[in-house]
DNA sequence: CGCCCTCTTGAACCAGTTCAAGCGCAGTGG
DNA sequence: CCACTGCGCTTGAACTGGTTCAAGAGGGCG
C-alpha cells in the first residue's frame, strides 16, 4: 500500500473502522483518481458502478431541475463517501458529482463493496452507520432551510467551518462564494450582502479568510427569531 | 401472530423482505402501540431505545429550534420506519416524533434489531437499503426547497399524493393544512393562497379532497422557472 | 347558543431576487 | 510594459414572493 493510501484510509471513517482484511481487499480492488476543478466525477442518471471515497479536496453533489435550476445537495471533503447509496443498489446515480476543487478520490467498484459486505457482515454495519450520518447531515440541512433566514444560514455555515487557530476563530471559505451560495440556497448577491451585514456581528476579514471575533453573538443570531432580528441589532 | 400484525408486516418493506425467522423474532420482541392524534411517540434528545414501524396513520418527525421555530423534517405513514437511525446507534433521538393522526405502530426494541442483524446479516442489508431510501427522500426535499417556489412545492406535493380513482386524479389531503404548510416550509396563509392560485391550473375541489384535472399543466408548472411563472399564466 | 379551532382573506411590510453597472484582479497578447 | 478581456465578487435600485398581523368565515361540539 502506498503511504498516501494508508494515510487516506486512516482519515476515512468507513475504511479506518473496517477490518484490515476488508480494507486491504477494498483498496486492492480500487484505483486512485485525480479530478481537476470542475471535472465530472459522475453524472446524474448514469449507471452507478462505483463508490468514491474522497482523499483530498471538495466534491459537489447536485441535481439539475428540468427548469435549468441547479440544486447543490451536499458538499463533501476528505474521508467522506460519495455514491454508496446509489451504487450499492445497482441503479443509477441520484445526483451528479463534480470536483469543486482539484480533488483526489478512491474509486471503489460497487461489486467490491458488495463482496466485502457478504464476506464481512461487520462491514455492512459500518456502512449502515455511515449512511445514518448522511441522514443526519441531510436532516440538519432541511432544518436550516425551513427555519433560518439567509443570513442565519450563512452565519451557521461560518460557525460550522470555523477552526481555532492561536486562540482566534478563523473561517477559511472552503470554495468559491457562488458555490457556497448555491449550497446555502441563496443567490451570490444575497450571500455578499449577508457577509457584509455580518461585519456588524464581529465577522471581520483576516488574511485569506474571516475571523469570528464574537462567537456568542453569532450563536445568538442563529438562534433568534426573524422578529428579534428585525427589532434588535 | 394476530392477523393484523401479519397484514402489517406485509405492507412494510423492512419486515416483508426479512426472513420469516427474523420477522417472527422481531414481532415477538415488539409490542403494538396506539397513539392519539397529537400524542408524542418520542422526544428529541430522549434516549433512543426503540424503533417504530408504522402500521396505520401519519407520524410527524420534527425539530424545535432554540428560537421556538418548528421544522417538520419528515411525514411518515404505513409501512415506513421511524427512529432506526437513532436507536441503532444507541444515542438519543435526533428528532421528535408525534402522531399527526391517530396511528398504530409496532414498537421494536433497538436491542432486538441489533440481535437480528447479528444473527441474520441479510437483515442488515435490508436495513441499509431502507436507509438509502430515507436518504433519497431527504435529498428530494432539499432539492425542492432550494429550487422551487412555494406554489411549485405545493403543486409537487399534490401530484405526489394524488391517486387515480375511476379515471380521475384525486388528492386527499393526508393531514391538516397547517401541518402540510410546515412540511412544505411555508406558512399556512401562503399555502391557502397557493391552493387558490392552483385553481387556475385545474386543481378543483372534489368531495373531501381535490381533483387534478390537468396533470400536464401541473407538471409544467413545477418544471418552469420563476421567470416563466411571472410572464406566463 | 357560545366557544374553539381551522382555514381564508386582506393589507402592509420585508427578505431575497433580478437586472444592471462597476470594481479588482489574473491571464493574454500586442 | 500596459491595454484588453474575462471572471468572481460587490453594490445599487426596482421588484416580488412570502410573511406578518389582523379580521372574519365556517364547522364541530358541549
Amino acid at each position: 500500500m502506498q503511504p498516501n493510501l494508508f494515510a487516506a484510509s486512516n482519515k476515512c471513517p468507513v475504511l479506518s473502522k473496517a477490518s484490515s482484511k476488508s480494507r486491504d481487499y477494498l483498496i486492492q480492488q480500487s484505483r486512485m483518481r485525480r479530478f481537476e476543478r470542475g471535472e465530472t466525477i459522475f453524472l446524474h442518471e448514469d449507471t452507478a458502478a462505483n463508490c468514491y471515497i474522497l482523499v483530498n479536496g471538495w466534491a459537489k453533489l447536485y441535481r439539475i431541475m428540468p427548469s435549468g435550476a441547479e440544486a447543490v445537495m451536499r458538499m463533501h471533503t476528505s474521508g467522506e463517501t460519495i455514491g454508496f447509496a446509489d451504487a450499492l443498489r445497482g441503479g443509477t446515480y441520484q445526483t451528479g458529482a463534480d470536483a469543486a476543487s482539484e480533488c483526489i478520490a478512491l474509486e471503489v467498484p460497487a461489486a467490491a463493496i458488495r463482496a466485502t459486505i457478504a464476506k464481512d457482515p461487520e462491514f455492512g454495519t459500518i456502512l449502515l452507520t455511515n449512511s445514518f450520518e448522511q441522514i443526519d447531515a441531510l436532516s440538519e440541512q432541511i432544518e436550516t432551510l425551513k427555519c433560518l433566514s439567509g443570513m442565519q444560514r450563512v452565519a451557521a455555515f461560518l460557525l460550522q467551518h470555523a477552526r481555532k487557530r492561536q486562540d482566534r476563530l478563523i473561517v477559511t471559505l472552503p470554495y468559491e462564494k457562488g458555490l457556497m451560495a448555491a449550497y446555502l440556497g441563496i443567490k451570490p448577491e444575497s450571500l455578499s450582502r449577508a457577509l457584509s451585514k455580518l461585519k456588524t456581528f464581529g465577522v471581520i476579514p483576516a488574511g485569506e479568510g474571516l475571523e469570528i471575533t464574537d462567537p456568542t453573538a453569532i450563536d445568538e443570531l442563529i438562534h433568534s427569531t426573524m422578529n428579534e432580528l428585525r427589532k434588535g441589532a
